[in-house]
DNA sequence: CCCCTGACGTAAC
DNA sequence: GGTTACGCCAGGG
C-alpha cells in the first residue's frame, strides 16, 4: 500500500481547515500551509485547493501568501485581497506584506 | 502519451 | 529586484 492514499477532495478539506484557523491580521504562505497538512503536500496543491473553494464556504483565502509575502492572485482579485489585508490592518512594503509582523506561525497540524 | 497551464518555491543570473 | 529555469502536482485538451 502506498501512503499516498488520499483522495484529493479530502486533501482539500485538510487545506480549508488549516486556512479557517488563520486568525484576523495575521497571514501565512501556500508553504506554511502545505507543511502543517499530514502528511505534507506541496504549495501548489494547497492554491489548487483554495482555488476549488466552494463559494458558500465562508474562508479567508485573503490570508494565504506566496513566499516573502506576495500576493499570487493576478488583476483583480489580487487587488480584493490586498484591500482585505489592508482592513484587518495588515501592513505592507511595495507589493509584500510586513511578515516580520503579520506572520502566524502557529498553525498546528491538521 | 505529450504538452500546457496554474492562487507555488527556490536558485541562479 | 525583475526574469528564467526547474521541481512540484493536479487537470484539461
Amino acid at each position: 500500500m502506498k501512503a499516498q492514499l488520499r483522495k484529493p477532495n479530502l486533501l482539500a478539506e485538510r487545506v480549508w481547515r488549516v486556512v479557517r484557523r488563520i486568525p484576523r491580521g495575521r497571514v501565512v504562505t501556500y508553504g506554511d500551509v502545505a507543511a502543517a497538512i499530514v502528511p505534507p503536500c506541496s504549495p501548489r496543491q494547497v492554491g489548487w485547493a483554495l482555488r476549488r473553494a466552494p463559494a458558500g464556504l465562508r474562508l479567508p483565502w485573503h490570508r494565504v501568501l506566496a513566499a516573502g509575502g506576495r500576493i499570487a492572485l493576478p488583476g483583480e482579485s489580487g487587488l480584493e485581497q490586498r484591500m482585505h489585508l489592508q482592513t484587518e490592518g495588515v501592513a505592507f512594503r511595495g507589493r509584500r506584506v510586513r511578515m516580520d509582523l503579520h506572520r502566524f506561525s502557529d498553525l498546528p497540524d491538521s
